[in-house]
DNA sequence: AATGGCATGGCTGCATACAGCTAATGCAAT
DNA sequence: ATTGCATTAGCTGTATGCAGCCATGCCATT
C-alpha cells in the first residue's frame, strides 16, 4: 500500500523516492547506467541501502538489474506503453467513483498556480519545468482518491509513463504546454463545482488525447 | 512489470515467491513475526537475500518492518479490506476487455481438473485444499489478462485479498467449496464459448458474492 | 504491593569484504 | 587485416560483523 511515495522516513525509501524522481524527471534517460557503487557515494551512504532502493525499483520494473553488468533504466516497449496507457484511462475513470477524498482549497489554490506556469510555458517553452507541472498536477489528483490501492496503482502507472511524457513534451514544445493550460482550465472547473467525479472523466479525457498523440508520433502505427 | 511471479529466477525472487505463497496459503498469518535470520538458514543462505525479498514484499504492503523489532505480517484493516475488494471489482471487468490473451485447451482442462476438486472439497472440506484451488482458478485467469499493467494489478490485489479469504473458507466451510464450485462451472462455460469477456464479468459476479460474505461475517457493518 | 528505572537479549539497519559474472580489450595466430 | 582467445577491469550477488534500536523482565525504591 505504500507505493505512493507518501512520508519517505526510512533511508531507503528516501532513496528510492529521489531515484525515481531522476526518473521521471529524465535525469535519468532509459538506458542510463546507475551503478550502486556511485549512488552509494553520492547519498553518503553504503551500498546495502541503495541496492535496496533499486531492488524495489526493478521490482516496479523501471530499472533492470543484471549481474556483473549494471542496473540500466528501461526503456517501455511500444507494447508495454500501450498497456501502462490503456490502463491509465481506465484507472482515469474510477478516481471520482470510488471514495474520492474532499476537495479543499488548498487544490483550488494549487491549481491556479500551476495554471499561471502553464500559461507562461506557452510563451516560454521548457521541457523541465513543463515535466514538473504535470508532475504537480499528477500529486494533486491522487490526493483526491480516497481508495489507497486505486492511488497505488494511479501513481505506478505514472511512473511507467512518465519518461514516455517528457518525450511528447520535447517532441510539442509549446504545444504541449496549451494542452496542458486546457487540462489545468478543466481541472480547475471541476474543482470549483466541488466535483470530484469530473477530474477523473477529464483526466480520462486528456490522458486519452496525449495518448492518441504518442500513438502518432512515438509508436508504431500498428493497431492493438 | 514483473509484478507476477512468472519466472523467478534469481535468488531474491525465489524468496520472495515463496514468502508470498506462504502468506496466501496462511502458513504466515496476520500478526505472525519474520525473523531474518530465521529465513535465512531455511533459505540456506545469508540474511542478505532475505532482507532483499522482506523489503519487496513490504513495499507491496503485505508485510511491516520496524527496526530492533521485526517483520511482522500486516493484518489488513476493514478499510483497506474494502478497498481492495472495490479495486478488485473494477479490475475484474476490464479482464475481458483490455487486450485478453487467447483462451486454449490447457485453460479448458484445468478448469476441469479444479471443477473436480471443488466437488469432493464440497463433501469433505478442507481449507487448505480450498485456498489451493482459488490460487490455482486465479493463475489461470491470470494468465488470460494480455494487459501486462493490469495482470500486475490483479496479482498485487490477490495477495493483499488471500488471506481474507482463507478466513471465509474457514467460516463458511462447505458454503465455500459450493460458492466455488458455481464460479468454477460458470467459467468452465464461459471458456467452452471462447468468450473472454464473460470471464471478467464472472470473476465481478463471484468477487462480489464474496465481498457480501466478507461485509456481514467479518467487517464491521458500518457503510463507506 | 506497586511503580519507576535499568539492564539485557534479540532483532533490524548499515558497512564492508569477498566471490562470481560479464563485457571489453589487447595480444597472438592465421 | 582479421579472427579467436585469454586476460582483466568493473560491476553486481552474497556473507558477515558491528552498531543501534526496542521490548521485556528484573530489581530497587517508595
Amino acid at each position: 500500500m505504500s507505493t505512493n511515495p507518501d512520508a519517505p522516513k526510512t533511508t531507503v525509501e528516501t532513496i528510492q523516492a529521489e531515484i525515481l524522481r531522476r526518473i521521471c524527471f529524465l535525469d535519468y534517460k532509459p538506458g542510463d547506467q546507475l551503478k550502486e557503487a556511485e549512488l552509494a557515494t553520492e547519498f553518503g551512504v553504503s551500498r546495502t541501502p541503495v541496492r535496496d532502493a533499486l531492488s524495489r525499483i526493478s521490482h516496479l520494473g523501471l530499472v533492470e538489474t543484471r549481474n556483473g553488468v549494471g542496473t540500466v533504466v528501461v526503456a517501455l516497449t511500444d507494447t508495454q506503453i500501450r498497456h501502462v496507457y490503456d490502463m491509465r484511462l481506465e484507472l482515469a475513470g474510477l478516481i471520482g467513483r470510488v471514495s474520492p477524498n474532499a476537495i479543499t482549497d488548498r487544490h483550488r489554490q494549487s491549481v491556479k498556480a500551476m495554471l499561471a506556469t502553464a500559461h507562461a510555458l506557452s510563451g516560454h517553452f521548457d521541457v523541465r519545468r513543463y515535466v514538473e507541472v504535470n508532475h504537480d498536477l499528477h500529486e494533486l489528483i491522487a490526493s483526491l482518491i480516497g481508495n489507497e490501492t486505486l492511488r497505488a496503482f494511479w501513481w505506478q502507472t505514472y511512473y511507467q509513463a512518465a519518461s514516455t511524457w517528457h518525450r511528447v513534451g520535447t517532441l510539442l514544445g509549446a504545444d504541449a504546454a496549451q494542452a496542458l493550460q486546457a487540462e489545468l482550465l478543466d481541472v480547475a472547473t471541476a474543482l470549483e463545482h466541488d466535483d470530484a467525479e469530473a477530474i477523473g472523466y477529464i483526466q480520462r479525457t486528456h490522458i486519452g488525447y496525449g495518448y492518441k498523440r504518442i500513438k502518432t508520433r512515438i509508436l508504431g502505427s500498428e493497431e492493438v
